[in-house]
DNA sequence: CGAATATTGTTACAGCCATAACAATATCCA
DNA sequence: TGGATATTGTTATGGCTGTAACAATATTCG
């Protein structure tokens, strides 16, 4: 607590002082306390989730539209028409929450239910022109504003990063999503 | 589309068959596309979308928790008492959404509420026993499957990684949350 | 062929999150 | 001192997420 409460620095980020003094804290506790898992761990969580707060609030919302409509529409974009079962697979989402986000996207005229002739359990999910529309706005946006929050590595360093990142999506454990 | 629907092999999984066709895609785009902003900002998100995932499944809601809530309790069990504002700050959350997480922590009977003497508006959130004994169980756990998720990285890369997403964190935009 | 099983999409429910508006209280400063 | 301003926590509303249950349809295989 004594550690946390002076956090005198103007600018300094308060997430950032409590991650680093939760460090400190757990580097003095034994097993199975662990700083360097934490840290890693915190880390990734914490870029994951601001990364994902400033897309959403910064390009997406003032637009009406949300961070996960968009990620199911650059899917979209790219693979065409797709059924829901196909899109959560990918997404490792359940189908419930693919159900949920083409509700609103087809409230919103963005995609567009079809019925699939060879399977009448089926739907495909497409685009509609106005949601091609703004797929390409946003993405070209979300691009931009991806490039300024990696901008302070270097082009070796933003490989190195996905590299290592990648390794572990792959390797992820065998019992996990 | 073609290059996806083959996607043959049986322990292959499709989050990340999608990456690696969308990268491929975006590759042969002019810009503003950028295929490695692509990748990095996926494999980024889609491994915290995970690791939360298989963390909030596999140890807290058997329990009847989830991550969030566990994250906050964490935060009491370093720091004791804090006020939701403090709360909200460090965690670079909503006000409000401290409060929906610390009314259904208080609902379960793992933290309190309790009145700040020195400012009637204020309110300070602490641990109960059976919260600190819940953190305790959760935080071996999670520790435990955290390591897991990185064992496919030796200790080096790991504090790479580390470094890296430290330093994006830390000259974030400054005009991002 | 036909019954058992699997798949598809949806719904109901509960939790988390954000924004906006609010009442209560505290602080500032003219 | 007292009115303007700021802060604190909550509520309302809407979107995303998961699990579980469901009806409709397809597939399997005895």
């Amino acid at each position: 607590m004594a550690g946390l409460a002076g956090a005198g620095e103007p600018g300094a980020k308060a997430d950032l002082l409590y991650a680093a003094y939760a460090r400190q804290r757990l580097a003095a506790m034994p097993p199975p306390a662990d700083a360097e898992a934490f840290e890693l761990a915190y880390s990734l969580l914490q870029l994951a989730y601001l990364l994902v707060t400033d897309l959403e609030t910064r390009i997406h919302r003032p637009r009406g539209w949300t961070l996960p409509g968009f990620r199911l529409m650059f899917k979209l974009w790219l693979l065409g028409p797709t059924q829901p079962a196909r899109l959560a697979e990918i997404s490792v989402m359940s189908r419930s929450a693919v159900t949920n986000v083409v509700n609103t996207l087809e409230r919103d005229g963005l995609v567009e239910r079809r019925p699939v002739p060879e399977d009448r359990r089926a739907v495909t999910v497409a685009l509609t022109a106005g949601g091609e529309a703004a797929v390409r706005e946003a993405f070209a946006e979300q691009t931009r504003r991806e490039q300024e929050w990696f901008s302070s590595l270097d082009a070796g360093e933003r490989a190195g990063l996905t590299a290592l990142l990648t390794r572990v999506l792959a390797a992820r454990p065998h019992d996990a999503p």
